[in-house]
RNA sequence: GGCCCUAUAGCUCAAUGGUAGAGCAGCGGACUUUUAAUCCGUUGGUUGUAGGUUCGAGUCCUACUAGGGUCACCA
């Protein structure tokens, strides 16, 4: 697959060769740059303001050409570097005949320029530099596209631009090099995550890293990625949780951890599901999952203040308020008052079931009760839930790792969270007691043998760093990628990860 | 995996089954305060791939590839 130059292509070649017969290299290695373009913008703004006396304030700025427009000997570029963008004002008698004439003939939109001269303001009121050296970075011999913008009322309205979705996240550099708004969405992904690391910092949580190949994957029901270990002989899952890891941790006596990694789970892909995926898992002995409650709508409060400078969002259309406290109600109220159904008024799955087709709802036979109580809430409640809600106390049979509600054998300790009618947390009181945890795990196979899917490894090491005792504490899990989305009103996950999975194209 | 939609110039998009076009970008030229600069001229296409129907296919049909949507799957 060598590289086969279009047009626009072989045309910037050529100039490339001009250049190089003239003695320029196209790729120095040197560069000279006093300012950043918004230093160098700052620098003028505030000696305007303070009114001094025209005292020349010089730069050597570097950046991009992203617009060029040329009047006889006077023309004008817009550079942009990382901080921001500023006007070239390139006169012949400046710059001299032979710069001028290698700015008009053999320089390109977007080559890479390294820019000296005075800030100015031209008539029409432009900040810009008034270049008196002018200096190629680096050559872009593929062309970007080109993107136009106009101030209209305010606004900035963009004309033309880069917006094929397949080639913008198969390219993703160039989509970055042309849709600012993308560069602000993985600023504020960043803003977020050290928001997220931030808060819990200071509440005293603990930062680690476990194991990404692990030998038995659990904390989760999802297929995993399968890879092997040469040496060792050793097949490897990718994770699909960290859950059982960092829950030993709290047996070795850290009071509360907490780890941001990535999760890798076998199955479809969607709008909020990528193969690989950012996630956070926090856990905090002596709380329960009220404790675990506060933490959250604190934790997510914090990370809005911190992106946005406020707890009042929009997604989607939908001014959401995320400050404390949430609107928390069990999960039986929700899908009893989202479609009439009092599940407990058929507590086997045998009977839900019949009661699901008796009201015309698409389902499968021979799933655990609490799956279909699972398909009721993703079916009515979910959608409804735009305003941050917690939803409490999970069926126990589809909830290995959470904690029962006293006298309630039927529900666990358990919250989901949902904003913007997604699904951004789970959470339990931790299951302490080792005997039941095993008890548990053998449930959980039973189950998924007679629902004929793949078995749940059984881990013992899990359940002997639990009997060594491990204090009674709470937990969460949060998708990191769907908090970015929120933070950023962006609606496929895609949009939050620089380099989303695609599927591998024809080989050219 | 099912169903629906999409694929045309570097980019954004047009084109009743009847000669594939425009804007931007590019190239040549004019222009010393432009900012979607403007003005004159101009290059650029195996219409995603492979078949089929037709006198004639960008357009209709089939398959494939990729993307999007949706359903299924996914604690």
């Amino acid at each position: 697959m060598t590289w086969q130059p279009n047009k626009l292509e072989a045309e910037r070649l050529e100039k490339l060769q001009r250049l190089r017969e003239r003695g320029i290299d196209p790729f120095p290695g040197a560069v000279r740059r006093s300012h950043t373009i918004a230093q160098a913008l700052a620098a003028f703004s505030a000696q305007e303001a303070h009114g001094e006396a025209a005292q020349p304030i010089e730069v050597a700025v570097c950046g991009r050409v992203r617009a060029m427009r040329s009047s006889g000997k006077l023309s004008f570029a817009d550079l942009e570097d990382g901080t921001g963008k500023v006007q070239l004002f390139i006169r012949q008698d400046r710059v001299g005949e032979a710069t001028y004439e290698l700015f008009k003939r053999d320089l390109d939109l977007f080559d890479f320029l390294q820019a000296e001269g005075t800030m100015m303001r031209t008539r029409s009121g432009e900040i810009s530099v008034e270049v008196r050296s002018l200096r190629l970075l680096a050559k872009a011999l593929s062309p970007l596209p080109v993107l136009k913008e106009q101030e209209v009322d305010g606004k900035t309205v963009t004309y033309g631009g880069f917006t094929d979705v397949e080639e913008r996240y198969r390219q993703r550099y160039a989509d970055l090099a042309v849709n600012a708004d993308v560069r602000e969405v993985f600023r504020k992904r960043a803003k977020t995550i050290s928001a997220v690391r931030r808060f819990l910092d200071n509440e005293g949580f603990l930062e680690v890293e476990t194991p990404i190949l692990q030998k038995i994957y659990g904390g989760a029901a999802a297929r995993p990625f399968i890879t092997h270990h040469n040496q060792l002989k050793q097949d490897l899952y990718l994770r699909i949780s960290f859950e059982l890891y960092l829950k030993r941790l709290l047996v070795g006596m850290y009071d509360a951890v907490y780890e941001i990694g990535r999760d890798f789970r076998n199955e479809g892909v969607s709008f909020k599901h990528n193969p690989e995926f950012t996630m956070l898992e926090f856990y905090k002995a002596y709380i329960d999952y009220n404790g675990a409650m506060d933490l959250t709508e604190r934790l997510v409060a914090y990370v809005a203040e911190q992106v946005h400078g406020t707890t009042q969002i929009t997604y989607d259309g939908n001014a959401i308020e995320l400050a404390p406290p949430w609107r928390r109600l069990t999960l039986r109220e929700a899908i009893r008052a989202a479609c009439g159904i009092d599940y407990m008024a058929h507590p086997t799955a045998e009977a839900l079931y019949a009661e699901l087709c008796a009201r015309n709802i698409p389902t499968r036979p021979n799933l655990p009760w609490g799956k279909y109580i699972e398909q009721l809430m993703g079916d009515f409640v979910e959608p409804t839930l735009i305003q941050p809600t917690f939803i409490l106390d999970y069926p126990r049979d589809i909830s290995p790792f959470a904690k029962g509600v006293p006298d309630d054998p039927l529900h666990v300790q358990r919250f989901e969270f949902y904003i913007a009618g997604m699904e951004f947390g789970n959470a339990f009181t931790e299951l302490n007691d080792p005997l039941d945890q095993e008890q548990r795990f053998l449930e959980m196979a039973r189950l998924f043998r007679e629902g004929d899917d793949d078995e749940a490894p059984l881990d013992e090491d899990y359940l002997r760093a639990m009997r060594y005792g491990m204090p009674p504490n709470g937990g969460v899990g949060i998708g990191m990628d769907r908090l970015v989305m929120l933070m950023t009103d962006r609606h496929t996950i895609r949009e939050v990860l620089l380099y989303p999975h695609l599927r591998e194209r024809d080989k050219e």
